[in-house]
DNA sequence: CCTTTTATCTGAACAATGTATAGATAATAG
DNA sequence: CTATTATCTATACATTGTTCAGATAAAAGG
């Protein structure tokens, strides 16, 4: 059976997870457009061709890094919306205020990641995997509207209106601020008027 | 007085436009990612170095290809926004939605361009002078939305909440669609949401 | 245990890229 | 007509993505 070993001077052990995981943390660093295969490969200690085996391309090893970063970006806000505790009126618009807010906390913390999910690398064509209604995040928004109708602060005839609103609000401010074209400090009011707009007042 | 010269052996004339256009052209063709100064120079017929005497490096032309879209984006808006007579709440109405869906039919048309645009070349820093306040897209919708209001559209209570709303939904929708994470076909409905929300009935 | 097969990785090579530097050529100014 | 300046070329270099033949280790079969 075998085990995840250390560095075995030949043979790595668990060489595509290391080629994503060192892929990530360079991208993290310099961007996209900057990240070397050669580079990966050297800060593993193994030679450039052995990326081959597990990739077809450089392309294929950032599409990689970039649709795993869709589940950090799950995992993130699904644990800061565990925090927020209780099934209230006040509970249901705390989650939907933290939706909005994680997720652009988590771009502008780091912005090479965004750029990358939303790059041509991450491109979804009509037959990938990673579409919006599997996608974890799209389900949470949808269960927090739900919650919202359900506590009386979000009305049903709204509620159709406000699924597609609410999220390219919210991903349409955070890649502009992320961009440079908005500053950050709009953006909490942008959510404030998006409750505003979709008649969930304070 | 140097008159813009065709191709005189030696001295193009007018380099740094030409340089500027061909990069236009390839990244139109190819996308951002697979731009090549070379290629550029070679579409000219002008030696790669020759390219360093207008621009500091690649970035830069990418940046500079990427602002000046930004100015065709505004003209193709402008253009059909002309097209579109009248001082009627009809007209507000049709002149809003056309700026809605003339930022969507551009960016799907040359889904490269936009990436571009929203790229790490074309980051705009705080000292950046293309911003969005002197934005000639932005003038135009904060007048469309002061027409709305005249108009009995809009009402006053929601006007300014409505200009960073329509923006970052018109963005965002787009931004979403032409990565993919979204259908195309889903785009209309979007705005007719964001009018409803916005209380601009029909 | 030994041998064969398979998976994994190396080494060397290739063309293409961005960029720097020195020098050539043409336009301009005196 | 000469000197100066702007513009472009030629050459070179390090780095890149990628390919392919072969080396090495692990697994499988006896």
């Amino acid at each position: 059976m075998p085990l995840a070993k250390v560095r075995n001077q030949y043979h790595h052990g668990d060489l595509e997870s290391a080629l994503v995981a060192t892929a990530r943390k360079l991208t993290k660093r310099n961007g996209v457009e900057h990240l070397s295969l050669r580079k990966v490969a050297q800060e593993i200690g193994v030679s450039p061709s052995a990326t081959y085996h597990y990739f077809p391309d450089r392309d294929a090893l950032l599409a990689a890094v970039g649709f795993s970063l869709f589940e950090e970006l799950a995992d993130y806000q699904e644990r800061e919306l565990a925090k927020i505790i209780g099934t209230t009126a006040k509970a249901a618009k705390d989650r939907f205020r933290s939706l909005g807010m994680t997720y652009f906390e988590w771009a502008i913390k780091e912005p090479h990641f965004f750029n990358l999910m939303f790059s041509e690398y991450c491109l979804m064509g009509p037959n990938s995997e990673h579409k919006r209604e599997d996608s974890r995040a799209y389900l949470n928004l949808t269960r927090c509207l739900d919650e919202l109708v359900s506590t009386g602060s979000l009305d049903e005839r709204m509620r159709q209106h406000s699924e597609l609103l609410s999220w390219t609000v919210v991903h349409g401010a955070t890649s502009l601020i992320v961009s440079g074209h908005l500053e950050q400090d709009r953006y909490e009011s942008i959510l404030e008027d998006l409750e505003f707009s979709l008649g969930i007042r304070k």
